[in-house]
DNA sequence: CGAAAGCTGTACCAAAAATTACAAAACGAC
DNA sequence: GTCGTTTTGTAATTTTTGGTACAGCTTTCG
């Protein structure tokens, strides 16, 4: 490897870059420290032996045999090389910016990110404040019933949504795409229901086809859908698009995320007065079992 | 719990700020202190007592009065307050700008987006190229098995995932996390098989059990979870952690979905040759329906 | 399958840190 | 100039922290 004993804090590469490079030559438990560390950096290596040690799920020597093969002598030394570390950052703001690193071998998950990035700016461009905020309200009226479905690979996503939702408030329900399964849901379906549909490209026939039911019956139908709308949206009273091409075999369905837990923070913050008993009653049940 | 409300760490004014309001009524030596901390805020701070008396030319006795003065139980408790406040300036470039209101005019999505897209920044800097390639490897050896689960939010990024390593390659499934659904599953599962869980904080009994047995087994365990890492990193082979905090109610899952999405990526190309031909049967078999 | 090497945690120890007690010094008031 | 009060430093004390030896365990390699 490289001179260890050389530790300065070159202005370029801090610690934490170091760190990231030699990580798979460490042990299970430096490991574990590392990504403690790192997530943290470098506050949780300015804690006590002990905290780091119980922060990290490890053994107070292993931290002590992380940083020794660090290459400091000791402890006291590798904090105060943090420190310098930081206040050399703090002095030049500059120096948090780009991952100018990332050099050659793996931007694997970097690359993607960068893409992904990308989406989500563009989500939040092209959805206007004021339907985001619609949708919100619909979301927020307690006296809807609300139900959550998706395709192949969305139906995740709205069983993720879901589960979020039937916490904030009552009334909220999951239907599985196939139609076997929703046919005779669909009789209870009508104008007070919301329908949330998440269906992006290769678009499904069966969430289709449960969509365009659902709205003859009167429902309110929101999707959740790629630029190039599903056909669903013909029916839609709301739709929010996001990007979803990345650098990937696979389309990225992350800017529907976004929208998702958008949704839902936004919904939880305006029924808070009832969200939080609710809450705190799911918290008991959980602790209480 | 403790009562520090007398300190606490209000977003708005730092305790560099007090200390220049109230340093008249000091004592001579304590206007040393304050006046060496201020001028290397908050590092002289950081070192111990005798540093940062010798520093300030002053005993250290009158260092801890000075401390107290201030209003904190002894020294340490002074620190742990610099150091959180230094995490939250860092944290937050935009300085003191409190944006807990948010009510009106700033758009929800927006601000939600910023947050999301720092979060996805700072999960790419914490996972080393190397940890995450040694995952891709792992995932597409198509000797194993792989098998996915998760706990109440995180089950449904399972599921995602799981959609997609389906049809990417076989011997691909999903465990439900309810103990009664797993435990006859686990007799199947060992040395060859790999575990690839989502856990988040509040993290989950009946997962963490799952977990447990399986690696016991002999089975490799990937971890994806959040920086404070899920007890499950105790028995993981690998831990790639996201960031989830959010201006929400909730923890943000985006991270991690990220990971999901970059690994399914990577092995679909490292597959290549064999997903193909795999994709565009599942392919066929959907139109042909 | 068995032996060796390496890793990790428990228990303990030593060092250093924070804290306190107390007396000397400085300061002010009269 | 002296007394009383406040401030400050020295030195002893206690608590906490970092560090180490060792034994058990896991993994690896023959």
């Amino acid at each position: 490897m490289c001179n260890e004993s050389t530790i300065q804090a070159s202005a370029q590469s801090t610690l934490a870059d170091r760190i990231r490079h030699e990580i798979d030559t460490f042990t299970t438990s430096e490991k574990r420290a590392a990504h403690v560390l790192l997530s943290h950096y470098p506050f949780a290596g300015l804690e006590t032996v002990a905290e780091f040690a119980t922060r990290a799920g490890i053994s107070a020597p292993s931290v002590l045999r992380f940083v020794t093969r660090l290459g400091f002598n000791g402890f006291p030394e590798f904090q105060k090389h943090l420190r310098e570390e930081l206040e050399a950052r703090l002095l030049s703001p500059l120096a948090k910016a780009g991952p100018s690193g990332n050099s050659q071998g793996a931007p694997a998950l970097a690359s993607f990110a960068d893409a992904v990035i990308g989406n989500l700016n563009a989500t939040v461009e092209n959805i206007a404040p004021a339907e985001f905020e619609a949708v919100v309200a619909l979301l927020s009226d307690q006296r809807r019933q609300i139900h959550f479905t998706g395709g192949r690979f969305t139906g995740a996503l709205a069983r993720y949504a879901e589960s979020h939702f039937r916490i904030v408030r009552s009334q909220v329900d999951y239907i599985d795409g196939q139609p076997s399964l929703w046919r005779d849901r669909m009789i209870e379906i009508g104008r007070k229901d919301v329908l949330v549909v998440f269906d992006i490209r290769r678009y499904q026939e069966d969430v289709i086809a449960l969509s365009e039911t659902a709205a003859r019956q009167g429902a309110t139908v929101v999707l959740l859908t790629d630029p190039w709308l599903s056909p669903i949206a013909r029916v839609a009273r709301h739709v929010l698009p996001a990007p979803i091409v990345a650098p990937s075999n696979w389309d990225s369905s992350i800017g529907l995320m976004l929208i998702a837990e958008a949704l839902v923070g936004a919904v939880t913050r305006r029924l808070w007065d009832t969200a939080k008993p609710r809450m705190e009653a799911v918290e008991r049940l959980r602790n209480g079992e």
